[in-house]
DNA sequence: CTAAACCCTGTAATCGTTACAGGGTCAAGC
DNA sequence: GCTTGACCCTGTAACGATTACAGGGTTTAG
């Protein structure tokens, strides 16, 4: 007693848009499914969960190349899974790196705002920071930026 | 006593591309330099100033029409430049909030790397957690994924 | 029976950068 | 002289993932 979907209900059920779900499929992470009537895709259950496993995957932000190669270890379940752990730790460490990287960028903006409030753009802190070549002015005062 | 600059050099003294460069030229960021002999572009350093200042903002993560917005300022120097503060905070308000999303998405990732070591990827923790439905499991257990 | 909501395909946009292809110009070395 | 390599030019396409069309057919509810 197999359910079916069209691919508008997968969407609403996986959060999941009709357009990424084709380019799944497009891109061979989804088999092209069964075709029903008119030509409609028609999924089952388990693209259901193939889908909910790339949006997960996604959500986690992975790129669709690491879903790729996940998806093809759990295919072939017999497969060796030490790839799919250094696909995350690569991941992580990846994330780790971007986090320390957008910090760093917090940090110099956060000494940067709230400079110029009323003055003319001539004056502008925000504006002259970002001319000098520097990118931060770790060095000497950093408070008589010509000024 | 100008000196002027082909674009190579300018690309080595900012660390620009020349491909970049002319990207900008075509947004409208740099107005279009004057040309020499054969028809090569010839900066002035208010150009590649203007090109550092570019630069350094794309260096804090800002994207290139907040650039334009903030250059729009400074080429009229007696405007408010409250704006350049709106800018910068949204931009600090936005990197704030990608930190944040990152960390969440690095602890889920923490939970499940190392995980699997050795294992088959049929009772790969990695795989069936993105198989599970919740973006992590906070409630229940989190250990007895099935296995 | 008609209008809205859905489905199909294919293409182009987004963002910033890089990489071509196909061509011209200039220097140094043989 | 003439070749080689390093530049420069233009225009177009690629990257990643998604969204937004255009232009057409189908289903469903009023």
């Amino acid at each position: 007693m197999k359910r079916y979907y069209r691919i508008g209900e997968v969407a609403s059920r996986t959060g999941c848009s009709p357009e990424s779900i084709r380019h799944y499929e497009k891109l061979g992470l989804l088999a092209p499914p069964q075709r029903g009537e008119q030509g409609y895709r028609s999924y089952d259950q388990a693209a259901l969960e193939r889908i909910g496993f790339i949006r997960h995957g996604r959500s986690l932000g992975l790129d669709l190349h690491s879903i790729q190669e996940l998806l093809a270890l759990s295919d072939n379940p017999d497969t060796d899974c030490t790839a799919a752990d250094d696909i995350a730790s690569r991941h992580l460490e990846h994330l780790e790196e971007r986090i320390a990287a957008l910090q760093a960028l917090a940090g110099e903006l956060r000494q940067v705002v709230h400079q110029c409030r009323g003055g003319k753009a001539a004056n502008c802190q925000i504006i002259q920071t970002l001319y000098d070549h520097q990118p931060t002015c770790t060095e000497r005062g950093c408070g008589e930026v010509t000024a």
